[in-house]
DNA sequence: GTAAGTTTGATTGCACGCAATTAAATTGAG
DNA sequence: CTCAATTTAATTGCGTGCAATCAAACTTAC
């Protein structure tokens, strides 16, 4: 097999994955432009809209990028920004002075049902489409557990 | 069904999308610090690689955008560093002054028997995995069809 | 021929991602 | 107790992504 033949079938899994996530970035922006929120912001909000009381960790900034797989370098900046639109809070632990609990205000959990509602309607129109989304999604989340069980 | 389940429902696909992307970046770093590359570099090499002479179009900064999905704003500084590094030469036509040929100069057309090399033995690492990998590629490339119809 | 509209890249500004470093606070071995 | 190691956020610097705008060059209707 030549090198062009190699790399021209790789393209298929690796750039598939970065053009389809940018693609439904993409088609998030509707209501993402109503929310005033990024996709990256709405993600940490939807981490805090479904953070139960009983789960057994608070919602640090280390506990938000372990969901996320994002680090505070990317962390710090955005929620700032989020908490300067008023859409969450930041507390510094007192009895541990380096972490940072985050929580999302009144306004902040307001906004889950707008979200909720977008997210249904889009849900109705892709299941008209003739593509299985369970298996899909079962299949990226297979592929997520090999590629960060390589990471150690 | 609550908001909570909606959403949390929601988050599988997106955002398995969105982390999965990224996972799949970190997973070529070793291949890209190797090359010198980041990955969007990577691909705009492997485009001009598999550009055929026989391609209706030439290579220019919109035929790669429209390749990568990628616009001017993001490409132009990014072909600019490719140039620096000696891998791209970037010529403006003299018949339209506004188009701009891209080409992968020797140097970077000697990358690809490398990459070649390094994603032969991915690949074969993951076959070797309990996942349908052309499956997952073709439903990914279903559901860009679906994201980019919607578009218009 | 020319003015209006279109196409193409470049530029600007903002928000990620992430590696690398720093700094502060906590933990733990001895 | 104490000092080294670890943990946690913040900071810095660079490279994307992308919307919005601009400017130059082409096309077309008239």
């Amino acid at each position: 097999m030549s090198d062009q033949d190699i790399i021209r079938l790789d393209e298929q899994l690796c750039f598939m994955l970065y053009a389809g996530s940018r693609a439904m970035t993409k088609a998030y922006q509707p209501m993402l432009k109503a929310l005033g929120l990024t996709y990256p912001q709405y993600l940490v909000l939807m981490v805090l809209w479904e953070w139960s009381e009983k789960q057994p960790e608070e919602p640090t900034v280390k506990a938000l990028g372990a969901r996320l797989h994002l680090d505070s370098g990317t962390l710090t900046p955005l929620l700032k920004r989020l908490e300067s639109s008023g859409l969450v809070t930041r507390v510094r632990d007192s009895e541990d002075e380096r972490r940072v609990f985050v929580e999302a205000t009144v306004s902040g959990r307001e906004l889950e049902s707008q979200a909720a509602q977008w997210v249904s309607t889009a849900k109705e129109a892709l299941d008209e489409q003739d593509l299985d989304f369970p298996r899909l999604r079962q299949d990226l989340q297979a592929l997520m557990q090999l590629l960060s069980r390589e990471e150690r």
